[in-house]
DNA sequence: CCGTATCCTTTAGGATACTG
DNA sequence: CAGTATCCTAAAGGATACGG
């Protein structure tokens, strides 16, 4: 059981000596795939492990299940097995999992803004055409 | 210049091959040190490196400069040498980081409700007390 | 007082192969 | 289809010492 980070932050909290809450969201959606996660989970309803596989081509499999175990020991996930063949495995956000979703989306509009900004500048002189698209249909991520 | 994260999010950028724009938001505020410093320069205003150190004792002084140069190199921070004899260094937020404030209050806010809930869980049945202090007072940062 | 350079430790993330 | 176990890599975080 790795994750040390947030092992840490749970201790300070049985114990009272935790001061700085801002760390314990921190702690929760760090992880590079998380806030994706959420987002999808969040904005788009349940998905199957298999989907979530589909929409990060470049995930391991140990990693999806890694960071996906560690928003259910958070209460941010909740898992649902069905007693199918093959198996069906179903994972959706809880009630406080979505209380974090206006954090994830607020994430994703600063940085759309700051993208814009940032593009806005490289072009200023040469206006050269960069490529865009929208965020719906290309998330697929790299 | 380490950091690979913030490169590898920088490139994808300038190459116009990036839609996810939470990530960038996360690949700026991760950094064990970083929110609670742009919270202490946002809500607090400017600090001093020395100010900043003693807020934190635990912290290395190389790792506050790090994630200072970081947080300067993403535009969050801006740092003010006053040619002082013993020098003087000023450490604030810029505009752009005060547009990143509302997420680091976000973060803190649901952080400190998150808490009270997992206390009040677990002096459910013992009403044992639990040491609790402000935010304000008691933020030195272990 | 503030910053850099060097070296070291821990941990997050990933490739691969195997199981129900 | 979903999950575990083993092993490996890279990167973040830190201790310490030195320099302006």
């Amino acid at each position: 059981m790795s994750d040390p980070l947030r092992e840490e932050i749970r201790q300070k909290i049985v114990n009272g000596d935790f001061h700085c809450e801002k760390e314990l969201t921190l702690s929760i959606i760090s992880g590079k795939w998380k806030v994706v996660i959420l987002w999808h989970l969040g904005v788009e309803g349940p998905h199957r492990f298999s989907d979530l596989q589909k929409l990060f081509p470049k995930i391991s499999h140990k990693i999806l299940t890694q960071q996906l175990r560690e928003l259910m020991e958070d209460g941010i996930v909740h898992r649902e097995v069905y007693p199918d063949i093959p198996p069906k495995v179903e994972y959706s956000m809880t009630e406080l999992g979505m209380t974090l979703l206006p954090i994830v989306e607020m994430m994703y509009e600063w940085g759309k803004m700051r993208i814009e900004r940032i593009r806005g500048e490289l072009g200023a002189g040469s206006e050269a055409e960069i490529p865009r698209t929208t965020y719906e249909t290309a998330c697929k991520e790299t």
